[in-house]
DNA sequence: GTAAACAGGACCGACGCGGTCCACAATGTG
DNA sequence: CACATTGTGGACCGCGTCGGTCCTGTTTAC
C-alpha cells in the first residue's frame, strides 16, 4: 500500500493550517488548532526547519512561519523531508549490500524509473492543490464539535 | 522512504523470471533461479495467482506460468497484488474511523489527488519496462526482445 | 534575570512485515 | 488404485520500524 508515514500526513496537515495564520505560530497553537498531539507537531515541524520548508523564530515570542507560499511547496519536498528520500525499493539507488541476492536478482535497479516517475508525480502536485476546497468538504463537517479549524479552510 | 514491501520486489523478480522460462515453472524451481527463499516465493506466487497475474496449474508436474506477457502487466497490478491498494495515507478512500481527528484534521481525504497521480504512473510503467536492458542483464536474460520499453517514460 | 519557545537528542511500546511451517486438496503417474 | 508431487490456505512468530513521549539544552523577548 505504498504506506506513507503518518508524519507525513501531520506535516501537510500542519504546513497547511501554518499557511492560515499568517506571521509567527507556536507550535503548541498549531497542536491545539490541529488536534494533533503537541510533541508531535514538534516533532514534524524541526524536520520541516531542517528541511527550510518553514523558517523558525526562536527564544520567546518564537514560532515558525512558512518558508514558501504553498503553491510552492511541492509534496515530493514534505515526504522527503520527513520520511528521507523517495524510493521504493531498498535495492536501489546504489544500496550496495543491501540485497543480498545480488548475483541473482535479475532485475537490480530497476525500479529507478519507477522511483523517477513517482518523483515526478509528487513533485506536480503541490500544497496549494491539497487545501483545494473539496466540493464535499462540507460533508466533513462534523456537528458534534464546533470545530474552529475549519475556518481557515472555509476562507479560500 | 514510500516504503514498498520487500514481497512486492520478489513479485517483481519471480514474474520476470517466469517470463523467461517458458512453459508452466515450480515454485521451488523458481525459488533456486531467484535466490529467494522457497517459503517466500510460494507466498509471493500465491498472491499473485489471487491476483490473476499467474496462473497456477495443481497437482504433480503442475506450476505456475504468466497469465499476460510482461509488457501488458503494469507495476501497479503486482503492488496491488501484493502489498493491496495503492493508497499513501490511511486517512483517505473512506478509511472511516481511522483517523481519529476526524473533526480537526482540515485536509481529510485530500491526498486523494495524490495517490491518483501515483496509481497513473505506476500504470505506465509495466514489467516489460523493469527487465529492460540493464548492462548486465544479457547474463540473466534468456529471450531477448528489442525491448520497446521506455517509450512510456521518455514521454514526460 | 526569567519565562517562553525552539533544538536535539534518547527512549519505549505497538504494529506490521518478512519469513517459516503445517494440514489439506488436487492431479499426474506407475 | 495408491502414491508422489505440487499448489492452497491458514496460523504463527521474531524483529525492525514508526509513532509518540520526554528531557535537557539554547536562544531571545520582556
Amino acid at each position: 500500500m505504498l504506506r506513507l508515514s503518518k508524519l507525513t500526513d501531520y506535516a501537510v496537515v500542519v504546513l497547511v493550517r501554518l499557511d492560515a495564520c499568517h506571521g509567527v505560530t507556536t507550535s503548541p497553537s498549531l497542536a491545539q488548532d490541529t488536534g494533533i498531539p503537541e510533541p508531535t507537531v514538534a516533532k514534524v515541524l524541526k524536520a520541516l526547519a531542517a528541511a527550510e520548508l518553514v523558517v523558525s523564530q526562536r527564544g520567546a515570542r518564537g514560532g515558525y512561519r512558512l518558508a514558501l507560499p504553498l503553491h510552492r511547496i511541492p509534496v515530493a519536498e514534505v515526504i522527503s523531508a520527513i520520511d528521507g528520500p523517495i524510493s521504493l525499493a531498498a535495492c536501489v539507488d546504489g544500496a550496495t549490500g543491501g540485497c543480498e541476492a545480488q548475483g541473482l536478482c535479475p532485475i537490480r535497479g530497476r525500479w529507478d524509473p519507477v522511483n523517477e516517475a513517482i518523483r515526478e508525480a509528487l513533485t506536480r502536485i503541490t500544497l496549494a492543490d491539497m487545501r483545494a476546497p473539496t466540493p464535499a468538504s462540507h460533508l466533513f463537517d462534523i456537528d458534534h464539535q464546533p470545530a474552529p479549524v475549519r475556518a481557515s479552510l472555509a476562507a479560500e
